[in-house]
DNA sequence: TTAGTTAATTTACTGACTAAATTAACAACC
DNA sequence: GGTTGTTAATTTAGTCAGTAAATTAACTAA
């Protein structure tokens, strides 16, 4: 905790006013005091300096209600453009998005399956920015910052990569990398953080205080919203929902563990359940040794029983690791998001029915279960919105010359 | 999240200074300039309006170092009290703490194992804190506030009891039945969370940005401090820890679900597997119809194998869960509290060797843990510090006369 | 027109901070 | 024992961000 002066007083009622007017998207400034409390002076002089940055934009006047119309306020998207990259084994994904998250342009960059080294990666990292500012006509002093997002162990404050298993690093600091190549303020987050803060700013998490996101990949991640505030742990390494025991002697996980959470849902498990069956001659895939995740769930779809079980045990084990999390956070939503959504009810009916097992609804505290529906550029985008929540918190984080 | 004003900035910074010198004991104001960052004027004017209000103390200069020597500041003990109340099945617990948390007087009133109607309660618990104050000479003026500390699901906010076992309570608005007989302002906790705030202010905790507070009672709970505060989840269920699953077919849990933590490790669970092991003849307990935790400990420390391995077996389940937890928070430590830690050896021995199992060091993400020995006062010294705190956060909580 | 109403801005003031100057209280040295 | 240097604490002057209240702006309705 910082001393307080009036540079924090400021920086707080800046953000209210952004944040308020940004759950409202048309809003005026005497409703503003209303929602925020702040006096109509205060109001005047933020929103007035807001607008010279080039955050807010005065629309149409509203109705009159009897008195002089008020002027709608909104964010103005075009007020900051951030760049989003997210960075996994096969590929590098690059988006450009405004200020209300709303993606302006995108690139795909395959990466060859082979190891490279960090130095590299940041090459190409800032290859696959530039060719996408370049594509749609973005100038280097548009962007605002470079947000990354991967799948790894991440320490938020130095920028260092602790852990990526995709590449077998350990203590890599690519945001000073990428820093160092472009000179324009760079954040590093994994996917599951990426994509929590996402969800608050321009997701289903807007306006709630207390809420946790899963991601169903090949692993299974989680991102912990607490009084509004990302939760990333002592160490940064907190989320690890994936690697919590639910069965002592469940299936061996591929960090040596058993009864891992991930041994069961993760799809690399049930990849590797699919693949058993497939080799009992229980389903017939159509190339044996290459199944891909998304042919399982069709082929349990259309009936093979030995895949859908796979999948109803996968909802069993997931909804045991979220009752959990209701009882030890009392949330007031879960976020189910990520590739592994697209199973659909394959996972999610055995899903509800255990947790209405296992939360009865006296203790159930209200917990809202959600699933959300999966988009291609989730983390790309969701990496960038951690450039918008600076600045949204201080006209400091902007690089971009005002006017 | 409030509008920010000047009247916000001097809270922040008179908590600041307060939480410093309660950290540092003995400290110069340049030194709180050095640590909080404040400038001196700042510093030399919140030091003194808070030796105004009594809370500070000019203590003895320190040692010149070549100039002016400091002056050294330190909590004065006596500056305010607040009272503690402990609400258990058996007895209410008063405790007296001064400014620094230590216990000035207590008081403890047996209950007869009866059900007694909220009102009753709230009239014993008044009759209890009358007459620890008067046998401890203390006037009503002196008190700052009552916290009171129970086994239950609390809205802290409200102040209503969700639920509380012991009494079979459900909604029921302690708070307000006593406040509205003591004048005095009334907080309500459940005992994890008072625990906690304890910890966090006066003990282990102390400094500390993110730790986890285990109790082990009859039931297993949890109380979590996350960003320097007390995490209460949405709807102030958080932290029910005892209820989280560890193996889906263990042994049945009083709550109705299978493989409760609780339904192993709880001294409740223990006992009962004592008890069938004593009707199996396995060992023999004084008074079978009337086995004690202490009894049941001492005869494992002397030899009973079957007790031993009770004991072995619920350090080996508690182990899971906290890797679960460390796993999910990465907090900075872990503080093992409550009656069960007499267990000692018994339990911990199998603890610390299935966290080791659990959690290689690799990820492990340097999470300390700490067993804390047991004291009897704790739950309500912990529910006087819920006071204590409200009176660092602002001078308006103060009823105590100013002089 | 005029009065009434609501929105936004302006004005006057307050309070909490900082930076810099001043005062206080020592140690060390000639 | 006076002078100098040093560190601690206080005082002074100034800035800035807030609020309350007054004013201006822009409408509706009688």
């Amino acid at each position: 905790m910082a001393a307080a002066n009036k540079k924090l007083i400021r920086a707080i009622n800046r953000f209210k006013i952004l944040h308020t007017i940004r759950a409202r998207k048309l809003i005026s400034r005497v409703d503003i005091t209303k929602v925020t409390g702040l006096s109509q002076a205060t109001v005047t002089g933020i929103t007035a300096s807001l607008i010279d940055e080039g955050l807010l934009l005065e629309k149409r006047p509203g109705e009159s209600e009897g008195g002089r119309p008020p002027i709608l306020i909104a964010l103005n998207p075009d007020g900051a453009y951030a760049v989003g990259v997210y960075l996994s084994i096969s590929k590098i994904n690059v988006v450009i998005i405004d200020l209300e998250a709303t993606i302006r342009a995108s690139y795909e960059m395959p990466l060859e399956k082979q190891n490279y080294a960090p130095e590299a990666i940041a090459d190409k990292i800032v290859q696959a920015v530039q060719e996408c500012m370049w594509q749609a006509n973005f100038s280097r002093n548009q962007i605002s910052g470079i947000g990354i997002a991967l799948p790894g162990l991440v320490d938020w404050h130095t920028g260092v990569i602790r852990f990526l298993p995709d590449y077998q690093w350990e203590k890599v600091n690519l945001r000073d990398l990428v820093h160092k190549k472009i000179d324009h303020p760079t954040y590093i987050e994994n996917t599951a953080n990426s994509l929590t803060l996402a969800e608050q700013w321009f997701g289903e998490g807007r306006g709630v205080d207390n809420f946790i996101v899963v991601t169903l990949e090949y692993g299974v991640g989680m991102g912990i919203i607490i009084n509004g505030q990302l939760y990333r742990g002592h160490k940064g390494a907190a989320g690890e929902f994936g690697h919590t025991t639910i069965e002592t002697d469940g299936p061996l996980c591929l960090c040596g563990q058993k009864g891992c959470i991930e041994a069961t849902v993760g799809n690399n498990a049930i990849l590797r359940e699919a693949e058993a069956a497939a080799q009992k001659a229980e389903w017939k895939p159509n190339d044996p040794t290459d199944i891909t995740i998304e042919e399982v769930i069709l082929a349990a779809r259309e009936g093979a029983p030995c895949l859908r079980n796979i999948f109803a045990r996968a909802g069993r084990v997931l909804a045991i690791g979220l009752s959990n999390l209701i009882r030890i956070f009392n949330p007031a939503k879960i976020i189910i998001s990520g590739r592994g959504v697209n199973a659909g009810d394959l996972l999610f009916d055995s899903m509800y029915n255990t947790i209405a097992q296992y939360i009865p609804s006296r203790t159930n505290a209200d917990t809202e279960i959600m699933i959300k529906s999966w988009d291609q550029n989730a983390y790309a985008r969701g990496s960038g919105t951690v450039v918008l929540q600076e600045i949204f918190k201080s006209p400091a984080h902007r690089v971009v010359p005002l006017i």
